[in-house]
DNA sequence: TAGAAAATAGATATCGTTGTCAAAGAATGT
DNA sequence: ACATTCTTTGACAACGATATCTATTTTCTA
């Protein structure tokens, strides 16, 4: 049927395990030996059989990508990234949904990750915000790399945002389109994000003296609804925003129907930010001005650091933080 | 380390075999036997070792979603679907993005399929509108079961929607709101579906003896701009319709803006009906009124019934229609 | 240049299952 | 009662890799 090591070792007229090491990179083969080991793998097309390696080595070349309930724009990027990296290096990836309100997610986790020999964990927020939860991961001796992370001190391996400094810039955009009265919206209080995002804005308020006016900081949990209801509460307080930068596309779309509702008129009279840059953000009019994290190539490179844990990949991976791109579109206004 | 079969066989005090065929469920084992063998397993907490069973058996426990640059979050619920099967029956999912337009585009996803030994697979829109490539894995002894097939005499596993209904449903609800001008607009030609939403429509209008107007009909290609440059053809002819189908929700999304920024109110001027129920269609504004497919269980379905191939479920499950749910939101109204 | 150390290659056991085949026991037919 | 068939069970090989350990060759050191 299919071809085997032993073909291969006959064809080019060496042991089977010598085949072995020259598949799996090791050293001490010749570079002669090696060559003509290629050759014959090459031309007779072998691949090495997954489950065979995997029995014998307690590898299963399968890494698994952890997630709560994310948006599923978000989900979708993630996956595509991590799936560019397993597609070169042979591991397959499994989906497994999380529920973090679970007291026993870390066990059932660890059971999953034995049961199925998972050879590492990728984690997306909100479940990388959960101290306790990777810290018995790791006591469990589990590999895993962490998007995003609220602490850093719990894996080496992780891709961060700047989400900090993109929101602070993003306020300062505002400011500069001559806003001084700026509503914010907060995500929900679990994702480590939401107070990054926050602080951002805030400080950026500070350092150019405008008002905090608590009328406009409204706590919200990221969806559409609570987007809604924040502006319905700040679009009933004595004084109108000029502005309001919401914590994510989905709440900033919410705000926006509260707004044209009202016959507010946005942009002209009102202009709203959002933050994620989802399939959403092109698609209501006006179009939302947003911040766009490079999600696709950070799950890449969450990828990479952890399948390198494994292979070894020459390339060098390190732990790194991404820049968030702000994107301009018709819902952001200079004020007249 | 972990528990194995000879664990387990010294516990019940019985050969290894037998052990192995109460786990696959194999008859000619006597109901004592079975159950005592089931009761050391439970004791013992034994799983089998998926890498050992799979190099043995010559089946890996994977099955495939092929998928080509679908909509997010219909590929979020897709998979969201298969993987509730796949838990419960210890299947793996692996994702393969496809390019269809790739005219060896067969032969690659055989050749992955014997490579990573993939039990059996499920395909998506568009690529289950392609004949030739169905009918090369099926000539290649490939498992599959698709999703809305366009034909369905390629596999004798499939779930189909009722977009035909639906949308003649749709249509009569339009018509029974008031509306005698009504414009279309089609999908991307590629996919199926297009033709059946479009024919749904047009039967419905002709049934009813309204007006076929092709200054209203255009063709789209699923994209939101498409949309919004239908709209900009269809209010630029002498008349306007006074509700738009568009063949999905963000093409209707395209359309709204459209009318929006020509000053044409939604709803009160001009219905606008979409397709799909993406999440889009509840954040804009104001919300769209949609067809709803019901796409998690329908991949749930198309799973079951792959699985079921291999493990013989005991459910019955045979390939099926299933239908969508007409959704009204604000963006249809009753003309006065 | 002898002797030690390092590099290279191979023989064989092994991972944890399922497949094959044979054997023993139970049920059936005549 | 005996031959025949069916049911139930087990012994052992096999799947296709990697691990361990050993043997040989090459390189280095003094």
């Amino acid at each position: 049927m299919s071809v085997t090591i032993k073909d291969v070792s006959s064809h080019a007229n060496v042991s089977i395990k010598t085949v072995s090491r020259v598949i799996n990179n090791e050293k001490n083969v010749a570079e002669a030996t090696r060559s003509k080991v290629l050759a014959s793998i090459k031309k007779l097309g072998f691949t090495p059989n997954k489950s065979a390696q995997s029995l014998r080595s307690k590898r299963s070349y399968i890494i698994a990508l952890l997630y709560d309930n994310p948006n599923k724009s978000y989900l979708a990027d993630i996956q595509n990234g991590i799936l560019q990296v397993c597609k070169k290096t042979g591991y397959n990836l499994v989906l497994q949904e999380c529920d973090y309100k679970n007291k026993n997610l870390s066990n059932s986790i660890i059971n999953f990750v034995e049961d199925l020999k998972i050879d590492g964990l990728i984690v997306i927020p909100p479940l990388s915000d959960m101290d306790d939860f990777l810290y018995k991961l790791g006591h469990a001796n589990i590999h895993y790399s962490i998007i995003t992370p609220s602490n850093k001190k719990f894996s080496s391996l992780y891709v961060s945002s700047n989400d900090y400094d993109a929101t602070y810039q993003m306020t300062e955009k505002i400011i500069s389109f001559g806003h001084k009265k700026i509503g914010f919206i907060k995500g929900d209080g679990m994702h480590s994000a939401s107070n990054l995002r926050f602080n951002g804005f805030i400080n950026a308020i500070d350092d150019y003296s405008l008002e905090r006016n608590f009328d406009w900081i409204i706590q919200g949990d990221f969806s559409f609804e609570s987007g809604f209801q924040a502006g319905e509460k700040i679009f009933s307080s004595a004084e109108h925003p000029t502005a309001i930068f919401a914590s994510n596309d989905s709440m900033a779309a919410g705000v926006m129907k509260s707004a044209q509702m009202k016959k507010i008129l946005v942009p002209n009279k009102l202009s709203i930010v959002g933050f994620d840059d989802t399939p959403t953000a092109e698609q209501v009019w006006p179009s939302l001005s947003t911040v766009k994290q490079p999600v696709i190539e950070m799950a890449l490179h969450a990828a990479k650091l952890l399948i390198g844990e494994f292979d070894g990949l020459t390339e060098e991976t390190v732990s790194k933080e991404f820049k968030s791109e702000i994107i301009i579109r018709e819902s952001l206004k200079k004020l007249k």
